[in-house]
DNA sequence: GTGAAAGCGCTAACAG
DNA sequence: CTGTTAGCGCTTTCAC
């Protein structure tokens, strides 16, 4: 209809009052004569009058959105991320802006740049370039930082962070298969993230005398992980358990086999890690590690939220601990 | 490091010229002495400048944003859609704003109103309320609403669509269904979508002499469709076929039935809808309709895009056709 | 070509 | 308690 919205001025003069009044009436509490409020609410109902966030973020420096960035949103963990941090950005009444970096990491820094001017604070990756991670606070911008831990690294972090620990996820599974008698356990990584080398040395490191092997694959699909089924079961290596790098993947590794006629789990045991959703309603279903995804997500809001108001960040790391979920693609033991 | 970033004003007064000619490189193209232009964008580099989007907004009217609002992240379906309109917005230049209504559209009103002050123009699902899809057209903020086509009703919207076409989907499955010999076909559905009626009934009209029985969920996730498993098996009428009203349903309901010892598809057959990923990859793996999720992000963006850009929007709806995937659930005959 | 000045819509002192 | 006024950072006529 109005193609101009009505502006705090069309208010004012609408009720006969200034400006400045309409705007204390909206904002502060401070008390106006009762007559004069009705007549201003009254103004702004016929005029149909909303605030110009934009205008508003100007001069108050507030935007009442936060920003969040996650790797890829078609990826059910990312998702359940999104998820968490939505619950908590409605309860405390920001928007919540989620951008999508489709696993391209190399326009990061611009798009934390962008977005940083936009929100009041950022909720980003630990998978992000260092470049990407660090720019909030020389923007002085709030940030947490969620993700999962990774050995010699984000302990020290200038940011808070919201870390899952990622090595103990390893061990559970690791140890969890031993126990069923494996000894032969194929690690089918993902080369572009920089927690493989913790996710296959924990496995390493509790595996003892039993073998693990490393593959990877460079997309994190289930088409990438059904790909792969042939190179193992035709290769080289006799395998008798394979944990994947996530469940998006060992999905889709765990229909290759099954295809090429590998009895899961009888011949091959198989896991991955997230603990997403359909992993109970594959067959069979898939053991994984809850990677506390929404978890991440409600508690990266709620610490963000803590860093917008009560300016009490302190780059404190608050580490989660994942949750071993055993199915019956690991049940029973081998041979 | 600076608190306070650098201001058009900073940059000018470090290149010793105005305000004006600075903004006037920056945007126009129009020509400038080189030596004049080069002290300009040395002193941007040296103080490390970034426009201010919001003031920028506040002069223009532009946001470079697109707001898109989803019934369900988690839904596979609208990750899609996301992920289509994210590519073709990075395209364009666009920010998007992805805005999750977590199922409950009773404020979807508030949150399309609330979105459309800080967007140049809006994605919405066709299944949000009236008021919310008629609110950009009021507000006069370019939209573009995708979904499923609606029997009687989305023909003469007064805003742009694209439409996945519901009963030609419907009729694509029910006839797949009806050749694999199935005469006792139940459809569960999913009780808060208004496009309920129109799968049931396209299925109803094209049944001839097969019976079509109604159930319904009202949460849609896997663990919806398990459990209602049981009062299928169990229920006092024979099914031999079973159509869900999604992908996500349909994997929980074979999840359960497999449990409860039903054989898919040999004893009961069974299909959904969207193709969301891991429907090639439960088992059997699931028969459905691609309801091409990405294309309806990806073509409402670039829509969109020509409603923002040259002003020619006309409400125009774009009717997609669905794409039948025949996989293992329902392969085989009945009996 | 370049600068001066007038706002965009709003908030926040500061007066009255 | 309410009005006046001065900007927030940027773009954009309009003169020079």
């Amino acid at each position: 209809m109005n193609k101009r919205p009505a502006t705090l001025k069309d208010v004012a003069a609408a009720a006969g009052v200034s400006t400045s009044t309409v705007s204390m009436i909206l904002n502060r509490r401070s008390q106006f004569k009762p007559e004069v409020e009705a007549r201003v609410r009254e103004a702004i109902l016929a005029l149909n009058y909303r605030q110009n966030p934009g205008a508003r973020s100007m001069v108050t420096g507030l935007f009442g959105s936060i920003g969040l960035v996650v790797l890829d949103i078609r990826n059910p963990h990312f998702t359940n991320v999104v998820h968490g941090a939505s619950i908590k950005a409605q309860a405390y009444g920001y928007n919540l802006i989620v951008v999508d970096l489709k696993e391209d990491i190399s326009h990061a820094t611009q798009t934390v740049d962008n977005l940083a001017r936009r929100v009041d604070g950022l909720i980003l990756s630990l998978r992000l370039t260092e470049e990407a991670r660090d720019l909030p606070r020389e923007l002085g911008k709030p940030a947490v930082l969620f993700g999962q831990t990774l050995q010699g690294h984000f302990q020290d972090l200038q940011t808070p962070s919201i870390q899952i620990r990622g090595r103990e996820a390893s061990m559970l599974l690791g140890r969890h298969i031993l126990e069923t008698g494996r000894r032969r356990i194929m690690y089918v990584g993902y080369s572009r993230s920089i927690w493989n080398a913790d996710r296959v040395g924990a496995l390493r490191e509790i595996a003892g005398d039993a073998e693990v092997m490393e593959m990877s694959v460079d997309t994190q699909t289930m088409e990438a992980g059904e790909a792969i089924a042939a190179s193992i079961v035709y290769g080289p290596q006799k395998v008798d358990a394979i944990v994947c790098y996530n469940d998006v993947i060992a999905i889709g590794l765990l229909h290759g086999l099954c295809d090429l006629g590998v009895r899961v789990p009888e011949d091959i045991s198989i896991a991955g890690f997230d603990n997403i959703a359909v992993s109970r309603y594959v067959t069979p279903s898939l053991t994984t590690v809850d990677m506390r995804s929404e978890d991440l997500g409600s508690r990266s809001l709620e610490r963000l939220h803590l860093a917008i108001e009560s300016r009490d960040p302190g780059p404190t790391a608050v580490l989660l601990e994942p949750r071993l979920m055993v199915r019956a693609s690991t049940q029973g033991s081998a041979k």
